[in-house]
DNA sequence: AATTTAATTATAACGCGTTATATTTAAATA
DNA sequence: TATTTAAATATAACGCGTTATAATTAAATT
């Protein structure tokens, strides 16, 4: 795409390929880093020194810092769904069943961010007060698509009938509902909040009877 | 109760009203900056020039800049609880009635948030990666009493005979789903959310049948 | 008026993210 | 091998939040 024989002379530009190992390379170290001291002990230097370059060959592969990260919210998700993948693989196939396992699901997500809340932090609040505007992991689409994992879930839990139209909605009201648990209980902690168990289920019930 | 007559001799420690008094002066001139240019685009030089004082005696009345925001959150709570109760505050005894002004309420709470965006980052997005278990304005109980408007309002809004830990869990799950759809549609500009007055009835009518 | 104490200032420093510029190194062609 | 081009380095600088320390100012008592 962005390589197409380049130029005759001279060193030839790296390839799509080996762009993508050293922004790799990078955020691989990144990722040690940012788990065992977090994302803003580590220092672009410090970083640079433990992927054995410069800060200048950093800022060749990402722009900023915060895009160091980025790259590491794939990896989040794609560990996320696939550990909700397993639990939407559960056999049973009557109707309650598929209740039951949507409420797995559903606390399945919540829980994975209760109990990796760096994650959540590295996902839901890196954004900057001053720009407020930026669009999270949309941009890569991969991740979009695992959601409709919910979509599914949610289609099979309600009575076949049901529009498309409503369902969309339902599931999008779902995944608010469940990512405002995650964000309120691990944000707001000093507040007594209820068991998120049960505001899971209050939620998928919600979602399921509104 | 931090001045009991302190000491005979030299300068009197300042009372808690003249502290109160230096602590709003910052905080007013921060509002003020904050506003104009962005949370991060102020610098602590620049409020202390702002403040007609030295970068050092900031830091006497704040840790740190994050506190000088935090004292602008009860501010902007006040703001947006005044508004929800003029709503809460219309007539119409009927059940009918009761569920109308719990979506209106609900609404009125996300479109706040989507309406001052800025405002939204400053409460709930302020949070330091590395720190993130930060409790946020809930060491102010006056912000947390002014919830009590939604727990009052799904009381009324459910048959009489509800106990009263069920309405708690409905109520906590609502304010996750209402500020999950501000965090979602907000942060996640990229997709295609629906409707958010739609979200929230799907909401609410969800609490309100789970 | 002299003394004591706290508030405030002045000044410098630290590492940070980020940018700029000039130099060196590596990999290709002629 | 000489040349060309891009990758990578080296180095310095900017303003930032924050901390430390010493000097100064203000308001009280003796």
């Amino acid at each position: 795409m962005s390589n197409p024989k380049s130029q005759a002379r001279g060193r030839p530009v790296l390839s799509d390929e080996e762009v993508a190992e050293r922004r790799r390379h990078i955020a691989a170290c990144a990722l040690r880093l940012f788990q065992a001291e977090g994302y803003h002990a580590v220092s672009m230097r410090r970083l640079a020194l433990e992927a054995d370059c410069t800060v200048m060959t950093l800022y060749k592969y990402f722009d900023r810092k915060i895009d160091v990260l980025r790259q590491l919210w794939g990896e989040v998700f794609c560990d996320l769904f696939d550990q909700l993948d397993l639990i939407a693989a559960r056999q049973g196939d009557g109707q309650d069943d598929d209740i039951a396992r949507l409420n797995d699901i559903a606390f399945g997500y919540v829980r994975y961010w209760l109990e990796h809340r760096e994650h959540y932090f590295l996902v839901f609040m890196s954004h900057d007060v001053s720009q407020p505007d930026v669009s999270i992991f949309v941009e890569d689409g991969g991740t979009v698509a695992r959601f409709s994992l919910f979509y599914e879930c949610v289609a099979k839990a309600l009575k076949e009938e049901t529009e498309l139209a409503v369902v969309n909605i339902k599931v999008q009201s779902l995944i608010c509902a469940l990512n405002g648990i995650a964000h309120n209980v691990i944000t707001i902690s000093g507040f007594e909040w209820a068991d998120p168990k049960q505001l899971v289920h209050t939620a998928v019930s919600g979602v399921l009877n509104a």
